[in-house]
DNA sequence: CTGAAAGCGCTTACAG
DNA sequence: CTGAAAGCGCTTACAG
């Protein structure tokens, strides 16, 4: 069978504990006996089974990510910030993806892998207020994206309001009055379409300019598919409008594929904005102008946050803003 | 503490045994016993410790997943579908991402995860032939991408000669004659961008035309930024081409950024095309013609191998090549 | 169909 | 700085 930490012992003729103890780099050993033990590692080729350590210690060093899916950029970004991050504190991350739907993400909570992570990040996108009293795991867990919960909980927020703000200001700047939006889901009373939208109709309001009628589309599970449909649908009606502000980029992507097929030219007839800055924004054509959530401040910080909160270091909870940045590209300034 | 099978079984008036047996799926079990097991899982909150099982049995119900980067759509999108599959089979999956570094991989390769996973999805991208002996791992694994090395590995393989000649010859139909082609290694002797570039050359040879010279660009880790500096650079030579290979569908979408940038029309000046088909492909502008090597398909088959293979049901090894779909858009046809 | 015993490979106190 | 003992929570044969 596989070797193990009695078989090292034995090779380095020392006791399993002080294999044990060179294993997890505990200081006080001296360096001779440190050398003969990892000779004797190399020598049998030993590894040490994570499963025996974690049902003795507890840990695992393995952290879960809870997302909707990978497909969307703005997750997979994520995911490799997160695994970035885990990874300089010696934590390896297991990804697992709900879908978006509320079910999936229930299963995701109330059962942490058996025991097999350490903690969770986790990035909800279909519970709602009425689900709070879930989120009082037993695994320490920091909650990644919208501030739907009011729960003792940590929290590392992207800053939907003010970024989105931002975008729609800069749109009403450029001069345009008739501002479409869409992704917007008008069952939900929270989340992330919620307050992105919330926010657009409250910037509208600053300009004194009321929220123009049947401009506002849904937009399914936020695809470039469902961005093309939205735009086709809203085309379709024949309703007069000179910007949109999809909730999303992959949205806006789809969106401004639409456009393009039913020969509207962006940004002269109509400036399109999105909100994550995924890679592939810089890289359209038009380039998209867009909000950065800064996903890699994110991940980094709620790797800290969890980090801190799995040590029991934390006291209260912590319900950190990510800066946002407004990047202007060409479907809303034309091309420079 | 945490809830434990002993406490079940106390709670249900059963033996820890029984307890097992029910959370298993053992089939010989009175319905009353399960009944009141059950009931008292459910009363308790008991969950299961995975380290513990893994512990005594040697399995964990976790495979791990390999790739270079999930900001690499092609890469995110097929985790996606590697989980999708593996669910159907009551497995996790555990991702773990490189950087298509060779020490990395490696690494990958020598410690799977401490004995945490029960088999691998490897798809390495900096490995050469001469590390084909490092393949023999203890852990069950199998092959993604490439066929790079002949060692007794299962291997699921892309269609890279097929489906690159089926678009180069596409491209050659429409009368390009010079193309050039982003994102070869030249250093690389074997490896997807070889593999791709030789199709690319016999393809041509096919046709009676020789291999343009000057025309093959370097493309760095295949991003979108890589494609559009190697356009850049290209363009920048002042030589004369009628079409672009992109060897991936993220440099493509970089190169017809550039190519935009630099007022070339697509398709009237340059015909471009790639290889993934990645969702992305559709919606770009122009949209996308590429090689859609079944993500989907490659995923299936990868873990109902795997499981095989864990299971010990498979005596040889198998090589199998998923099948490829060529998807002709508007980057070589123009708008329709 | 269900139970009692042993042990998977580590780490945790506790000594020394 | 290092060792001997006990035990984490399961499952594996083995009975019955």
């Amino acid at each position: 069978m596989a070797v193990t930490m009695r078989d090292v012992a034995r090779e380095a003729g020392v006791s399993p504990k002080t294999v044990s103890n060179v294993m997890n780099g505990y200081p006080y050993i001296r360096a001779e006996t440190r050398t003969k033990v990892l000779a004797a590692i190399d020598a049998l080729g030993y590894r040490m089974n994570i499963s025996a350590r974690n049902l003795k210690s507890g840990r695992t060093g393995v952290i879960g990510l809870a997302v909707p899916e990978l497909s969307n950029p703005y997750f997979a970004e994520l995911a490799d910030a997160a695994i970035a991050a885990a990874g300089e504190h010696g934590l390896t991350v297991m990804i697992e993806t709900t879908g978006a739907d509320r079910e999936r993400e229930l299963t995701a909570l109330a059962r942490p892998r058996g025991h097999l992570v350490d903690g969770l990040l986790y990035s909800p996108l279909g519970l709602g207020p009425e689900d709070v009293d879930q989120l009082h795991t037993h695994t320490p867990m920091v909650l990644l994206g919208e501030r739907i919960f009011h729960g003792p909980v940590d929290h590392v927020m992207i800053d939907n309001v003010e970024g989105t703000k931002a975008v729609v200001r800069h749109l009403l700047d450029q001069g345009r009055r008739r501002i479409a939006v869409i992704g917007v889901r008008p069952l939900e009373g929270v989340g992330t379409a919620a307050i992105r939208y919330g926010a657009y109709a409250d910037t509208l309001a600053e300009y004194g300019i009321p929220v123009p009628d049947g401009l506002a589309v849904s937009g399914g599970k936020w695809h470039r598919s469902s961005g093309a449909d939205a735009m086709a649908e809203l085309l379709g009606t024949g309703q007069k409008f000179d910007a949109v502000f999809a909730l999303n980029d992959t949205l806006a992507l789809g969106a401004i594929r639409a456009l393009a097929a039913h020969g509207v030219r962006i940004p002269d007839d109509v400036a399109v904005a999105g909100f994550d800055n995924i890679d592939e924004a810089s890289y359209s054509s038009p380039a998209l102008t867009t909000v950065d959530p800064s996903r890699v401040h994110i991940a980094r910080t709620a790797v800290e946050l969890l980090v801190q909160r799995m040590a029991g270091d934390l006291s209260e909870h912590h319900e950190i803003v990510a800066p946002y940045e407004l990047h202007t590209r060409e479907s809303t300034l034309g091309v420079s």
